[in-house]
DNA sequence: GCAGGGTGTGAAAGTTCTGTGAACAGCGCG
DNA sequence: CGCGCTGTTCACAGAACTTTCACACCCTGC
């Protein structure tokens, strides 16, 4: 049953909205974080952020990825020369768990071989310094549009689905108009769900798309949100099934019309599992959906 | 020559498929065009973009944007100075028709206001000649692998082979818009399969690209989860031949419509085939093929 | 034609994954 | 300070999937 339904699909709405940053500003207002100690280098930086209008914070030392995580960064601007010796296990450890945070390095004198390593890390540029501010803001830019390119476009448009009406710039959602009182993160998991109606999305996907960061394995949270999902949604809209269980990948979110007698349709009597003339190759087992 | 010999069914889609998530796909094939003119250069970023496993094309000229994208490219890397005063105006309409592909420039002696001019058109890096070719190949990397974050398998098309449509969106394969209910290793053994229609796979080739990892002797997962795709596939789609046997070696993909004469040859008097779902216990013996 | 190893098949045994209820911790509020 | 709400973590049972096994059958080489 490849979703037969056409009944999606946002009305209005214009510019585009991050899923990592929740904010709902249409002026895309990055939020970037700067880890460096060179005073007339911030000065002069400070001034252009200033003028671009972000918001930005400046670290003088290391901070924990887990500190990052909790900014909801777009981009990060780190001198590794004072982070000491653990620069690189840091640079690693802050790439690899923000997997959608941009990372540019902007150091003084570092080889081709350093540079190579910090790329391969994973961070997204290395600067040199000295560097003209105006440079490293631009590269902060391209490295922010790539980032969110290929990213699907969300609008800040009502949502229908079935007969659920999702609002994003109420952070809620409504089934005849009534509220399912949805809270912040069940709104943002249903919301994500929503957007990519009709695909798969792995848990690790849309944990990192809720979150904002990467999940640590064993992590139930996608789970046991996506049962308060279901209750909630099952309480105002009997009658439907919204979001199908995929074993072993994730879920998909397909508002379908629940058939109340699709139970009846043949023998209604149970065709116990006994049935002796079936030959029972291979029952289509249904698949959890 | 950078066009492979996928020229197969999928649909859609902006080039080769990525292994975002530890699916299938071990070896990233990266697709990329390279425009210069630099002989000395270009000797040496040859030899790591072979040395790599890319499949890349050297261009002395400007190409139209079309022609680019029809290549299905990762990621350009390009020198200016060779485009004239056109370059600009290039730069903008490349960036802006593919927002898919990785933009480097890298060229000789520019100002800080060419290289912020050129990322603020959509450049993704600019690197300044004389360069490392293993910095290149580095920022190629940094540059690709950022722009698949956070991106989904939406833009995976469906791959069609004979009644089977296969979406990787959706972990899943459909005959006549219904699912075949594979599981995710079913699944993922078909779309390996099917990513190599006609040719042959080993074993154990199959198996390090489905189960990530080498097969231990005497495994017969292979083979058992092979019979597990034949017997689906058969269900939904008989009349076709998918997946042939190669003794000796591993499977073959290739459908093939089966002649309805075909099986008056030998004994094997068919049982009534007319309705689609009989039980069908026991198809002909499929001879190996 | 025969022996030996490779492959198809069905089913049991073994793993992993998901649904679920509930305890636990952090926070803002009255 | 207690309370209600939210989000996170845990443990367990049942379900779904994988792997392993044994055996029949087929192919290839001698």
């Amino acid at each position: 049953m490849v979703c037969g339904s056409d009944e999606r699909g946002r009305v209005g709405g214009t510019g585009p909205r991050l899923a990592a940053t929740p904010m709902s500003a249409q002026v895309v207002t990055l939020r970037v974080a700067v880890i460096d100690d060179d005073s007339g280098f911030l000065r002069v930086l400070a001034k252009r952020l200033d003028g671009a209008g972000y918001q930005y914070r400046i670290l003088s030392g290391p901070v924990p990825a887990e500190e990052l995580a909790a900014m909801k960064l777009n981009a990060l601007l780190v001198d590794p020369s004072l982070l000491g010796p653990l620069a690189w296990e840091f640079l690693e450890r802050v790439c690899g768990m923000l997997p959608g945070l941009g990372v540019i390095v902007c150091t003084q004198g570092a080889t081709v071989a350093q540079r190579v390593r910090g790329l391969r890390l994973g961070a997204d540029d290395w600067i040199s310094k000295p560097c003209h501010p105006e440079e490293v803001m631009a590269r902060i830019e391209a490295i922010v549009r790539r980032h969110r390119r290929g990213q699907t476009r969300e609008d800040l448009g009502p949502l229908v689905a079935g007969e659920l009406e999702i609002m994003p710039d109420r952070f809620q959602a409504y089934v005849g108009g009534e509220s399912l009182e949805f809270t912040r993160r069940e709104f943002e998991l249903l919301d994500v769900l929503a957007q990519h109606a009709g695909k798969v999305l792995e848990r690790d996907e849309i944990y990192r798309r809720v979150w904002g960061y990467s999940m640590i394995h064993g992590d139930r949270s996608v789970d046991v949100f996506v049962r308060k999902l279901r209750s909630k949604l099952q309480r105002r809209s009997p009658g439907w099934d919204y979001i199908h269980t995929h074993f072993g990948i994730g879920y998909r979110f397909d508002p379908q019309p629940l058939e109340p007698g699709a139970d009846l349709l043949p023998g209604s009597e149970r065709v116990a599992e006994g049935a002796p003339d079936a030959p029972e190759v291979e029952a289509p087992k249904p698949a959890i959906s």
